[in-house]
This record gives structure tokens, sequence and C-alpha cells, in this order.
DNA sequence: CAAGTGATTAGC
DNA sequence: CTAATCACTTGC
């Protein structure tokens, strides 16, 4: 096991922070211990402070974006459209609101878990978006708070991609935002048959 | 392409 | 208190 240091969240550069992210898995046991696994070849950075469609935008302190101001290395979920988890990494030093939303994985260990939780389906439908992966890794919102050096879900280093191998783009979901719709703060690895959207 | 779903938030 | 909104997915 080779888990991620805290000096790996706490860097100032959000954005190199969510390139390095695509190769890293994402590890969480399940109660009898078994890992259920993927790795990470899709986020999409939200810079907190000055970026419109951040919850945390201006700084807005809420109950729900306190989690957004913690250390980097926590996780930050949130509920959406009344189904949906999606996962967050907190990214910077304390009081800093940014983070990286993990939109897609490629399942790697206990591919049979997922099946079973996300139903019958082609393996690349798995986890190719940030509420599907929540289902088939199991991450519901008492996973909000939990840090990524502790024992309940975490990253390890398997790989990282040179620049050649990773394409951005604009963000999804967001086009409401005006000039920060434009901004090319999504990240993916390019011949992966698991992003979201091709 | 549209509906479904409920927490969260801003605005009275 | 109420109403609008939403970093999505699925099945027409």
């Amino acid at each position: 096991m080779n888990k991620l240091p805290r000096e790996f969240y706490t860097r100032e550069d959000t954005l190199q922070i969510a390139q390095d992210l695509l190769g890293k898995t994402l590890v969480i046991p399940t109660k009898s211990g078994e890992r259920v696994s993927g790795m990470i070849v899709e986020t999409e950075a939200y810079l907190g402070a000055i970026d419109k469609v951040a919850h945390s935008y201006q700084s807005r302190r809420t109950k729900r974006t306190e989690t957004m101001f913690a250390v980097g290395g926590t996780i930050y979920i949130f509920f959406i459209y009344g189904m949906y988890f999606q996962f967050n990494v907190v990214i910077g030093k304390m009081d800093v609101p940014h983070a990286v939303l993990i939109r897609a994985v490629e399942p790697l260990e206990n591919i049979e878990i997922m099946r079973q939780r996300r139903g019958e389906m082609p393996d690349k439908n798995l986890t190719s978006g940030p509420g599907k992966l929540c289902i088939a890794l199991g991450i519901d919102k008492t996973f909000n708070n939990e840090d990524l050096l502790g024992n309940r879900v975490w990253l390890e280093n398997e790989k990282t991609f040179s620049v050649e191998e990773i394409a951005s783009g604009r963000r999804i979901g967001i086009d409401y935002a005006e000039e920060f719709a434009e901004k090319p703060w999504r990240f993916w690895v390019k011949d992966s048959l698991f992003v979201s959207r091709k």
C-alpha cells in the first residue's frame, strides 16, 4: 500500500493537482475488508473563492460548504438532484476552499461487487460518471469529512500520466456560469474508455 | 430529450 | 415559512 501523503493535497496549484490525480487509485474497503477500487480517469477542479460555480464561491461558508474549508486530503461529499452523491477531494491548506471532483474511474478490484451495486450492465458504464461511481464504490454522505489518510477510504499512487496523455476541456453541467463555464478545468485520460463523455 | 428527486439556500 | 435551484442518470 502506497498512500498519497498529506503534502500531495496541500500544494497551491489546484489545476495541477487535478491532473496529478489522474491515474491514482481510489480504494474503499468493504465491511469485510475486501478492496473495492478504481483508477481515476476524469476530474474537474473547483477553485473556491473565485469560481462562480463552486459552492464555496466568494468563500461562502454554510453548513454544507464547511467541509471545503478543511485541510487538503479531506473528502467533501454532497447530494444533488435528489438522488446522487458527488465525491470531491478537498485541496489546499486549511481555509482554502478548493476541491477536485472525481468524475470517473476505471474499475480495478472486486468489480463483481460494483456490478451487484449498480445492476447488470457493460463494465464501461459502471463508474463513468460522478453519481455512478459513488454507487459502485459504496460512497454516501457518511463519507463527508473523512480523511484520505484514514482507513475508510484512501488514494494510492498507481501511476502518473504525462501531459501528452491528458486532455482538458470545459466542465460539465454548469452552462449557466457565464465566463467560468468556459474554463478548461476538466481533465481526463485521452484514450480511456471509462470517462463520462467522449 | 425530459422527468424524477430531495437537500440546500436565499429571500421574504 | 416558501419556492427555486441543482458539479446527474436513465429510459423514452
